[in-house]
DNA sequence: CCTTATTTTTAGATCGGTCTAATAAAATTC
DNA sequence: GAATTTTATTAGACCGATCTAAAAATAAGG
């Protein structure tokens, strides 16, 4: 063992989850401050102090006291591990086991701090190395690349012809509310108008017939794709909905649900 | 809720492990001390002591101090939930992800405490409802019902035609060498020889053209059904290996099936 | 039966993760 | 720039799950 000791350093699901918001809140461009952090979490903020000092300790972060924390090489490494773990099982769950993308967030939560390396690259040989997942979240690959992407947030999109890219929200309500609306990644839309004075966003998705008035909030949730006028392929996504081995939905039948 | 209050009264996974043992020692007719859970959980006596109270005031085993502990109908449903869990996971990480059946215990043994009820009936019936597991081991069905076997233990057999039935034995290093002598559920085999004093049984297993010697203790694992001379169908196992919508073990490029 | 050995329980401590209440630092406002 | 508000940290405690060492109950032998 000559080299520099690429320890497996194992790490509680409590430290995996800090790590994981601290992840996000980076990549959201802001400071990690103690109540950010505690805010994500749902914890109180002196546990927070207590965890990044401790996380400080175990070099995965570094944290200056009154100001927040920022992940080091490896803190972030770790994170990004989980959020691959999360995403590729979010596209399984989807794609193999049939769950509606509102379903997704939770089971992953849980599972992403339980199934070893071995699940992980299995579910991803099977998913055919999936790019992105049901919200149309990048995957980071297995040595921890993620590819960037030129964000546009509806919410600051000018009226004109777009193909939903993804949905960063995980709340089922919220989720499901947009599936019915026929919104969901890979959809085309037009954005017709933007109320003023923080109004809601006027929008015809290419599937339904009906405008869907979105408001200034919930927009902000969705990432889209200029489309140039109005070519024949969209495609983000590599395809819909459940297609692999899946049982199609529950169905028919013993009981599910 | 007029009824009897149903709760589903969340565990932790570590109450889950400790019914889990008490279920399993009483499957053996033994009585489960505590010196007999402590070993099964490879932790100390005066810690099983503390959590015998706990979950008998929790309603969920009886425990007489200095005696043991019996499962009350709540605790052995519980138990069996898991119980169920656990082998419908390793059938499926078996059959759908490919591992081998001295792989599939480990990972069962996390994800049994992580997965939700939904899940489990996806893969219950992505699977269409197996009634074993990779090692032949009876899965309880959803409503708790455990089939009853009569189980012919290897160690006491006399010589003749048998099919394996089982194995009890999860370490994979045992696993992987019955394997390899082509040992495991629905192979048949036969028993040609006993020696005497605790000594080794000669078997032919069908597959093999070599004999096999395994020494009385490893035969303690083994349960076979006697065949009845030599029928065409011995057929436990709803069929052999990896065959639903499986990735053939890990492989190739892309591929779902 | 009394002594010894075994098994079990009690007592007291630790560890990780969390909390509330009190205090202190930083930011904001006047 | 002093006072107030907001944000963070410290202090002290709790809970669940575990441990070790000491004491007590049961079982086994002579």
């Amino acid at each position: 063992m000559a080299a520099e000791s690429q320890k497996k350093a194992t790490v509680s699901s409590t430290v995996e989850d800090y790590l994981k918001v601290v992840l996000k809140i980076e990549d959201m461009k802001q400071r990690a401050s103690t109540s950010r952090v505690a805010r994500h979490l749902d914890v109180a903020d002196a546990t927070v102090t207590d965890m990044l000092r401790k996380l400080k300790k175990a070099g995965l972060l570094e944290y200056k006291p009154y100001y927040g924390a920022a992940l080091t090489r490896k803190g972030r490494q770790m994170a990004v591990r989980i959020l691959r773990r999360h995403r590729l099982l979010e596209m399984f769950l989807h794609q193999v086991l049939g769950y509606g993308w509102e379903q997704v967030h939770q089971e992953a939560e849980r599972l992403e701090h339980a199934v070893s390396d071995l699940f992980i690259s299995r579910i991803d040989a099977l998913l055919d190395f999936p790019a992105q997942d049901p919200h149309g979240e990048a995957i980071p690959d297995a040595r921890g690349f993620r590819q960037v992407e030129d964000d546009l947030c509806l919410a600051e999109a000018e009226p004109g012809s777009y193909s939903v890219r993804k949905v960063t929200n995980s709340d089922p309500e919220f989720l499901a509310y947009l599936d019915k609306v026929g919104l969901r990644p890979a959809t085309r839309l037009s954005l017709q108008e933007k109320a003023p004075f923080q109004g809601p966003l006027k929008l015809l998705p290419e599937s339904g017939r009906e405008p869907v008035y979105l408001g200034l909030e919930a927009s902000r949730s969705i990432f889209v794709l200029p489309l140039k006028d109005r070519p024949p392929a969209p495609a983000p996504l590599p395809e819909g909905r459940a297609s692999l081995g899946a049982v199609g939905r529950p169905g028919r039948g013993a009981g599910n649900e």
